[in-house]
RNA sequence: GGGUGCUUAGCUCAGCUGGUAGAGCGUCGCCCUUACAAGGCGAAUGUCGCAGGUUCGAGUCCUGCAGCACCCA
């Protein structure tokens, strides 16, 4: 093997093989287990985020696809109509090109064009992974097949009554000309005013006070409301007021909506400009008047003067005309949510149009049961709250977008505005039984994005044709996501699957966190504080990593900051990781929270174990001798016989089978014990690696792993076969197992590893990704090893931490005292003699003699190490080190003591509690009486 | 206003059904011992946000409070 790790060399060569050799298909045999992934906007390119979700799924993917599963995971790429829309609109416009002028075909066709590119540059992203994606079956939401299914539902829908158009208060966007649904809209802190207005009363001098926090929508005013029991207006109530500025007159109304204590209690209500006024309009049969134009100016129903002025406009000039005529009484500055569009950051206006809807709550009955009845599980499991408290409150979802790029809506107008709903034209004309002189024009308006992301589970496997993978692969199993599409996106299609696809999408919803920056910031572009997972894995520099920060930023005046945080957190550009510490980095932070800190720290610390599994792999390789190791080839892939990771032990050499077997296990073969006590823990290791999978626990996954490989394989049981006899290959069968239990998380250097071992153990499959996951034998598990190699580290540990403290240099060796031992303790030092040696650099092990001299000390129990002092300790140093564990175990003395004597504690806790308690008081005891002694003979 | 989380070592976070507080990174010593200095060996570090309650026993269960974050209105 290559002396250095080095992934970038071994990460390429593989994605091409494994792809080329088509193992990522479904096997086609085996229980189906499928994915489908959240399809990635073809805006631009794969974020931390991606990166994170596409790595856990693969994980569960290539971990099924191991365990013998016909397992697919669908791959595709979401239109994104808005965002890519926007995104195309800008490019031609910095080149100089004005899509306002272009025809709607060939505004289309530049998108298209764009599409292309981006979804390659996504599709390279994604190789670079490593995720074993089916990549002949790629989609795209705006697919011919999947454009059908978008067609189909929405006739469905329409001709069941579960979709209208109808005219309806919507958020529109004034920049992006278009309706936006609900949660297209973030609402934002914002300081404002409220502007006190005077509304003079009809036949009378009367003036009533109205706050308001937007004077500009007044000329749209519909009534003035206050609440039914509010004394101060109560005489009010049925008179008329004259509105400002206009010559209406409106009615005074009542109404419990109105919060007494906000303002002057008085509210105007516009309602075709705001959501809550239109209810109340609704509730009152007020007129709707609309003041405005869809790109935010004021309209003809407004005076004259208003005429054409921007709504911001109108309003400075409005509230100058009241102050004029000594109407406005004041102006308090005051906090409000605006709308915001998420796209385009525009001030978004509640606006009267004609819009498709979907009947929502029809939909939503059957998801909310879904959840409530547990057959889809969310996990964790608390945010099947999130979902089900959006689905109880439930509004009609507004479908239709005033774009070009998307699903074209399937409705035709006649000349008189007769609507008709239908695949073409001639299928309408069949359908309504039309003549062929009436003329046909079909909707202008294409579907919200989110329409066909929510028939993505089943379009993508072929509905509405009856596919053999819809009838294998739907239900999916499960679904990753992040918990911002919860409502977007999940709960829609719960409500599509079941509505068509007859059933519940997935059985389960594993929810991740988000990935922020180190300090917890959420990533964007504005902030500058974005990472790209490939420059991670290949390294960037400093120079570089700036220019990329602070291109094509909105605001370009932030450069000079980005620059500065920049320099600041990457003072030497980022190094090279590589892919599968990326991927064993995002494993290992997956833990249950919401907010994910990506630590570039830990990255670094996985990129050593990376290196360290790379080395322990060479050590290996360079210990066996290749001729000795012609085991047997092991059954086949998916073999059922018990096995050690699919390699039956008892057939590899080296193993003397028959010999005698001294550590209570019933094998048939006989291993040193350091081999039985690296099996005994590999057992349990893997049967934790098969849990936290299937509790989507990737961090305890990657935490099991990164332990035991490290910290006993590598770090015992390396130096225990080191120092034995070298007899036996259970090293490298336990490598073999360990990198098919981490290939899921780190398929690269398994597989590279993989491909050299493999051959020593005499397997001539090809790849190590169809190998089979190592499965648990418990007939290897061995306690009593495990307690006997305990016993031997502890003795190990006891010197080095002497050695340590009294700072002997390790290559001095140091002789050892043996008191007090019991008959156990003598059998273990006889066998392992030779071992304490070596790994605890000593100069030999020896009974103590009758006259101990000063000494340094530890304790195993009952057994008593010493080494003398002689010339190579300082006592003073001892005494301080035996002073400082004196006093640890009078604190422990005493704590126990305190329980034994509360006589509840006795009668109540378990007994199995109160007689662990004993021992570690009589044993604490003991161990107090004998550093006190040694303490004083210092 | 309604809802959901979070608060544990300097930092990032584990801690399942209550039984002597853990990991990684960082820090501090000693070592370039031929798998690995991207390494080895050893060490230090916590009133588990605050206040009550339940219990023989609470980081863990209950109540209240504070701070932070997010979602919905």
């Amino acid at each position: 093997m290559e002396k250095t790790y080095n992934p970038k060399y071994i990460e390429q060569r593989w994605s091409n093989t494994w792809e080329d050799e088509k193992y990522f298909k479904p096997t086609g045999h085996g229980q189906p287990y499928c994915i489908v992934i959240p399809p990635p906007n073809v805006t631009g390119t794969l974020h931390m985020g991606h990166g994170f979700q596409h790595t856990l799924m693969d994980v569960l993917i290539r971990y099924h696809r191991m365990q013998g599963d016909n397992t697919l995971w669908q791959v595709g790429t979401d239109h994104a109509g808005i965002a890519t829309q926007m995104l195309v609109t800008q490019q031609l416009i910095s080149k100089g090109q004005d899509p306002y002028q272009m025809t709607r075909e060939k505004l289309v066709n530049k998108i298209w064009e764009w599409k292309e590119h981006s979804a390659g540059s996504i599709s390279q992203q994604m190789r670079r992974l490593g995720i074993s994606v089916d990549w002949d079956r790629e989609r795209f939401t705006m697919d011919k097949g999947l454009s059908k299914a978008v067609q189909k539902v929405f006739i469905d829908l329409y001709r069941e009554g579960l979709i209208y158009r109808g005219q309806r208060l919507v958020n529109w966007d004034p920049i992006l000309n278009t309706a936006v649904s609900d949660l297209e809209v973030i609402s934002e802190e914002t300081q404002g005013s409220l502007w006190y207005i005077n509304y003079p009363i009809e036949n009378g001098e009367e003036l009533l006070t109205i706050a308001t926090t937007r004077p500009e929508t007044m000329l749209g005013d519909a009534a003035i409301a206050v609440h039914p029991e509010d004394e101060r207006y109560q005489h009010l109530v049925g008179k008329f007021a004259l509105l400002p500025l206009t010559e209406r007159r409106i009615p005074i109304i009542a109404d419990e909506y109105v919060d007494r204590e906000f303002g002057t209690g008085c509210v105007k209500i516009t309602p075709a400009h705001d959501f809550n006024d239109y209810a109340i309009g609704k509730r009152h049969d007020l007129p709707m008047i609309n003041i405005m134009n869809p790109n935010a100016t004021i309209n003809d129903n407004a005076p004259k003067k208003y005429q054409g002025l921007d709504r911001f406009e109108a309003r400075k000039q409005i509230v100058a005309d009241l102050k004029a005529a000594n109407l406005l009484v004041k102006i308090e500055p005051h906090n409000l949510k605006v709308p915001k569009g998420d796209r385009s950051s525009a001030v978004i206006e509640p606006l009267l149009t004609d819009q498709w809807f979907v009947k929502a709550n029809v939909l939503a009955k059957p998801a909310i049961e879904a959840v409530e009845s547990g057959k889809l599980k969310f996990v964790p499991e608390n945010w099947s709250k999130t979902y089900l408290q959006w689905l109880y409150n439930i509004e009609d979802w507004c479908i239709s977008r005033q774009l070009i790029w998307g699903h074209r809506i399937p409705a035709w107008y006649d000349e008189n505005n007769n609507i008709y709903v239908g695949e073409n034209e001639e299928e309408i004309r069949d359908h309504y039984k039309l003549n062929a002189n009436v003329s046909l024009t079909q909707d202008e308006d294409v579907l919200d994005t989110w329409f066909s992301s929510a028939l993505w589970p089943f379009s993508t496997l072929g509905w509405p044709e009856k596919t053999p993978e819809l009838k294998n692969f739907y239900p999916n199993n499960v679904l990753v996501t992040g918990f911002d599409i919860i409502f977007f996106w999940v709960a829609r299609m719960v409500m599509m699957g079941m509505k068509f696809a007859g059933d519940i999408p997935f059985h389960e919803v594993y929810i991740t966190g988000l990935i922020r920056d180190p300090q917890g910031q959420k990533m964007s572009k504005s902030k500058g504080n974005v990472l790209d997972p490939i420059d991670l894995v290949d390294g960037i520099s400093l120079k570089d990593l700036i220019t990329k920060r602070t291109t094509n930023l909105m605001q370009a005046d932030l450069a000079e900051k980005i620059e500065k945080a920049t320099k600041k957190d990457f003072p030497d550009g980022i190094k090279a990781h590589g892919m599968d510490a990326l991927r064993f980095t995002f494993c290992a932070l997956a833990s249950t929270g919401r907010d994910i800190n990506f630590d570039l720290n830990r990255l670094d610390g996985y990129r050593s174990f990376c290196n360290k599994l790379w080395n322990a792999s060479r050590f290996v390789m360079m210990n066996i001798e290749p001729n000795e190791l012609k085991a047997p080839s092991s059954p086949g892939q998916f073999g059922t016989e018990p096995n050690l990771g699919g390699h039956p032990i008892k057939a590899c050499p080296g193993l003397d089978p028959g010999s005698g077997d001294d550590f209570g296990t019933k094998l048939q073969y006989s291993v040193t014990e350091s081999d039985a006590w690296i099996l005994s823990r590999l057992q349990q290791t893997i049967k934790t690696c098969h849990e936290s999978i299937a509790n989507y626990r990737f961090d305890l996954l990657a935490q099991t792993l990164y332990e035991f490989i490290w910290h006993e394989y590598c770090d015992w049981y390396l130096e225990l076969y080191k120092v034995s006899d070298k007899t036996s290959n259970t090293i490298l069968i336990v490598l073999e197992t360990i990198l098919r239990l981490i290939h899921p998380i780190m398929p690269f250097i398994s597989e590279e590893i993989w491909q050299r071992v493999a051959p020593l153990l005499n397997i001539d499959r090809p790849t190590i990704m169809l190998e089979q996951y190592p499965v648990a034998d418990e007939q290897l598990i061995n306690k009593k090893i495990e307690q006997e190699i305990n016993w031997l580290q502890q003795i190990i540990i006891s010197v080095r931490n002497i050695r340590g403290e009294m700072n002997i240099t390790p290559n001095k060796k140091i002789p050892l005292l043996i008191k007090n031992a019991n008959k156990q303790d003598q059998a273990y030092l006889d066998k392992y003699k030779e071992i304490i040696i070596k790994l605890a650099k000593l100069e030999l092990i020896e009974n103590t003699p009758e006259k101990l001299p000063a000494t340094a000390t530890a304790l195993i129990n009952q057994l008593e190490l010493h080494i003398p002092l002689a010339d190579i300790i300082d006592v003073a140093a001892e005494r301080g080190r035996l002073e400082k564990s004196i006093n640890k175990l009078k604190i422990e003395i005493q704590k126990s003591e305190a329980k034994l004597n509360n006589i509840n504690y006795i009668n109540r806790a378990p007994e199995k509690i109160v007689a662990t308690e004993k021992a570690r008081l009589a044993e604490n005891q003991t161990a107090l009486a004998k550093l006190t002694s040694q303490f004083d003979k210092l």
